[in-house]
Parts: C-alpha cells; structure tokens; sequence
DNA sequence: ATACATGCAAAACATTTGCATAAGA
DNA sequence: TCTTATGCAAATGTTTTGCATGTAT
C-alpha cells in the first residue's frame, strides 16, 4: 500500500490536471482522510479539519468529498439511513465489519470479492463497477458490556 | 420460499402477537411489499397503496416499513443516498446486483454470503446479526443504449 | 371502552445548491 | 486577471415525530 504522502501527491497532481486549485482547506481535508483509520463521516472530518480552520464549512467538506469520490481516492461506505464514512486509505471495494453498538468499523481479512464480482460479471453480463460488502454485527468488546 | 399468502399469514400472526392491529392499510402495505418482485422503494409502496387508499400517507407507509423491518419481515437494501428500496419475498441477507442507468434491481445466483458469514464470525469474534453485498453496474439493456 | 393506528403538518437530518466574496494560477 | 473555491444561508429530499381523530379489539 502506498504511504500517505505519495497518495496525497497523486491527488494533487490529479487535482491539476482537472484544473482544480490546491488550497490549503483541501488539503487538510485530504489528509484528514488520508491520516485516519476511523473510517471517518463527513462530520468527524469537519472536525478534524476544524481545528486547523476553524471558519472551514461543512459544505467545503462535502464538495471536497464529492471530488475525492470521483477521483475514486476514497471509498464511500454507505450506510441506509444517512451517516456515511469513508475510506480514505483503500479507496476500492472491500469488506467491512461493522459494530452496531459502537459503530466501530474493522476490515475482515477475506478476499474473496473481486473473484465474486468477476463470477458475477460473467454470469450476468452485467458490467459492474462496483460494490459493497458490509456486515453488521457485535464486536467484542461491546459484547462484553450489558446492555 | 413461502407463497404471499402463507407469508401475510404468518406476519398478521407477528403482529397478533405483538399486539398490533390490523388495519386493512396495513395489510395493504404489506401485500404490496410481498407482491412486488421490483424491490420497491417506500414511494413505491406508497403509489401501490394509494390506488385503493386514496388518503393513505406517507407517513403510515414508513411506520409500517420500520415494523416489518423489526419483525425481519422486509430486507432493506440500503442506498448510500437515501431512496432506500426493499425486498418483501426473500426478508433474510442476500446479493443484489443494481443497474446504475435504470436502477433495476437483481438477484445474482451466487451463494457465498452465509458461508463468508460463518468465517467473519469465527475470525473476528464478532456476533454477526446481517450483512449486505450490493453490487452497482449497467445491465445489458443499458449498456446497448447509447448515453 | 380503551389502546393503538392513521393522516396531517411540522420537525429533523444529511446533503446540495446559489451566490457574493476570497484566493490560487 | 480570470477562473475556481470558500463560507454562508437557503433549499432539497427523505425520514421521523407529535398530536388530534379514527378504528380495531
């Protein structure tokens, strides 16, 4: 995996070639989601981005995400109603766990996705540009605690 | 599978249970969602339904879609961006294969989500309660559209 | 008779959009 | 300089909630 400098740099140089300005605000935002392993909303990166720019709006946020998306340098896990997270550090389709308690989000170690898309893609003909593979479940340490 | 009728027989039994009461929107709402082999969304059902209940609102169809969800009698197919749609023949985790185009809704015959289910579980220690795989692309139809 | 459900309107929520101002190229 | 980005506020679209009224049991 490559480190989070050379991503960020294959990001701004993406960046100019759509004529996009590298401001200091879209940096920070990307490496927000560069740096976290928090599968982090919308939100927490507002407020990560926040403590640096305090005057930063959600809305920049959200225009920054819908460019990271197009770029695909992030993953959007969509979750049914509303608060999504993103993926910013593997930015393709793959697996995650997810804790219904404490919304906490682990990555399972299962590779099987890209040959089920690949069946799938056959069997179909369907040409398929991505997906989304999300288990919901009790993690562990929520296990333990009543309630 | 059940047939439709077996189905609202046993959810109308759920809701004896629970005490709810049934009203004929209520049978209504679930009728369409057993139905529909479209995957309708709430605004689906809610068109459906209104054809015999001209007042029906909106509001009613989502409190019954959250009941049916509770009694794990609908399986919702979560989009990342709200227009929700669900799955009232086969309630229980399964693929669905979606067109990005005409945003038709499929079911690939594969059948690998309870066994990756069963792995994710031993491996992380998590207590698994549901799953989605999605899959986006463009169906064979659209792709022979131009645009 | 007494819960519970309905329908309406208002609220809540995440997200998007329009626009004047600021700032990168 | 000229175009794109920002921040604010308003708009959007979906889903939820509160409440008076209606209805199943």
């Amino acid at each position: 995996m490559k480190d989070s400098q050379s991503r960020l740099d294959d990001i701004l140089t993406k960046l100019r070639e759509r004529n996009c300005r590298i401001t200091s605000q879209r940096i920070a935002i990307i490496e927000a989601f560069l740096n976290s392993d928090k599968h982090p909303s919308v939100e927490m990166v507002y407020e990560e981005v926040r403590k640096t720019f305090r005057a930063i709006s959600l809305a920049t946020v959200y225009k920054t995400v819908s460019l990271l998306k197009e770029l695909e340098e992030i993953l959007e896990i969509g979750f049914s109603s509303g608060h999504n997270r993103y993926d910013g550090k593997k930015p393709y389709p793959h697996p995650h766990l997810i804790c219904s308690k404490c919304n906490t989000i682990i990555e399972p170690d299962i590779d099987l996705l890209d040959q089920i898309t690949a069946e799938i893609e056959k069997l179909s003909g369907y040409q398929i540009l991505s997906s989304q593979l999300e288990f919901f479940g009790v993690c562990p340490s929520c296990q333990k605690q009543r309630k």
